[in-house]
DNA sequence: TCTGGGGTCCTAGGACCC
DNA sequence: TCTGGGGTCCTAGGACCC
């Protein structure tokens, strides 16, 4: 049996660890910038639908006394971890799916499921006071809907619920609407509604070739996963494929000097993360957008790949094969709202091929690697990103909009909680 | 005026090979 | 007038997830 673990409204769970005065209360969290509405405490749903633009929103707030937060990812991992940690002391094989929610696996399908869901539970909830839900089911994707089942009515389940027999799968896929099957999402469930299929159920009634043919493997791989035949299996940690920075501005930005500087700081952000995860990137993609919510502006996206001539994962290097490819997408006429950088192609830095005909770029390679060690130290030490390329912004006019942010309680010392 | 960020997987189509 | 068959690899774009 597979179970899903997954945290109850997990940001706002986690602001009100160190404001239990907000239990019971409406709260919400907001995205980077404080542009969207990313998590709502319970009480907050009945006023303010998931991915609330925040500046549409500020009466509402205001009316209804909601509280606000920025998003606070330092405190979010954290708890983050802890709640994983617990979970390992119930079984090694704990795949961490998100930041929220991990998937356990039971290999002993006799156990007392129900017993072990609220076990999980209260343990979660002594060690962090993060409130969880469990699914338990044959396969991931019916861990999924047990897993809703448990939420949607959490006064009679407890928090827990389990598909372990044919009439509860079948009841259960009778109840679950097909845009909440996971892996349907906003384009296919669409497609389906306008064919009449409205359930989950309905979903699992469709032939295989139709499937098949209409849609992909991906949707016939989901209905053997509803009717029960796994075909997801539990996922040892694998090696990430990519890795990103990329930002919305506070403003449009039309100048190349400007947008280059951006590119600059993601390249060297982007160079940072590698090196702590001893990554180096083979390829680096760069892309740039116009704001879509300005009809009365002209559109322009586009983004282009840049294959590096050796792996790497210097901010030097990494700097300037990302600002060459602005240059070639960039166009002088359009006003940008977004843009970012994307580490492609992704090995782990001990298993390095060497290029035998090296760039000139690449010639003082080893000098490049001591100076990045160094920068992380000094960085580390010192905090705030002190030390940068001369291509970034030295006087930092850029911080994203964070006006609600909560304080780092669990990794700042000059932010711990003080208690009188 | 203000609208997030970071991932994965699959497919179709083009370029190439013999 | 008639112009093959069978592959691989890469990429862009679209779907999905949290």
């Amino acid at each position: 049996m597979f179970a899903l673990v997954d945290c109850n409204n997990f940001y706002v769970s986690c602001e009100r660890i160190f404001h239990p005065e907000l239990e019971g209360k409406a709260v919400v969290v907001l995205s980077n910038n404080d542009g969207c509405v990313v998590s709502r405490s319970n009480e907050a749903k009945a006023w303010i639908p998931m991915g609330a633009p925040a500046f549409q929103f500020e009466e509402v707030f205001r009316e209804k006394n909601i509280e606000v937060f920025s998003s606070n990812y330092a405190l979010y991992g954290n708890m983050s971890n802890r709640v994983m940690n617990t979970l390992l002391s119930f079984t090694p094989d704990v795949e961490f799916y998100s930041i929220d929610e991990s998937f356990l696996w039971f290999p002993n399908s006799d156990m007392d499921f129900q017993s072990k869901g609220i076990e999980i539970r209260e343990k979660i909830l002594k060690h962090t006071t993060i409130p969880t839900c469990v699914g338990f089911a044959p396969t991931k994707t019916l861990s999924k809907a047990a897993n809703l089942i448990a939420k949607k009515f959490i006064d009679q389940t407890q928090g827990v619920y389990v598909i372990d027999s044919e009439e509860k799968r079948i009841k259960a896929l009778r109840w679950l609407k097909v845009e909440d099957v996971w892996g349907i999402g906003r384009q296919i469930s669409k497609k389906l509604k306008a064919r009449n299929i409205l359930t989950a159920y309905d979903f699992t009634q469709l032939p295989d070739s139709y499937l098949r043919k209409e849609f992909s493997v991906v949707l016939l791989r989901l209905k053997k996963e509803l009717c029960g035949e796994p075909c997801l299996g539990f996922e040892e940690e694998v090696p990430r494929k990519s890795l990103a920075t990329t930002r919305t501005f506070e403003s449009n930005l039309g100048e190349w000097d400007e947008i280059k500087e951006r590119v600059s700081t993601f390249s060297s952000s982007c160079a940072e993360k590698l090196r702590k995860h001893d990554l180096v990137a083979n390829a680096v993609m760069v892309f740039l957008k116009t704001n879509r919510h300005r009809k009365d502006q002209g559109q322009y996206s586009n983004s282009i790949v840049v294959p590096l001539p050796s792996p790497t994962n210097s901010d030097i290097l990494l700097s300037k094969y990302a600002t060459n490819g602005l240059r070639q997408i960039f166009k002088r006429e359009f006003l940008y709202k977004k843009a970012g950088v994307i580490m492609l192609d992704l090995q782990a830095d001990e298993n390095l091929q060497l290029n035998l005909f090296r760039p000139k770029a690449y010639q003082n390679e080893d000098k490049q690697r001591e100076l990045m060690s160094v920068m992380d130290r000094l960085n580390r030490k010192l905090g705030q990103k002190k030390v940068k390329l001369a291509s970034q912004d030295l006087r930092r006019t850029w911080k994203m909009k964070q006006e609600k942010l909560s304080k780092a309680y669990l990794s700042n010392w000059n932010e711990l909680l003080e208690v009188e």
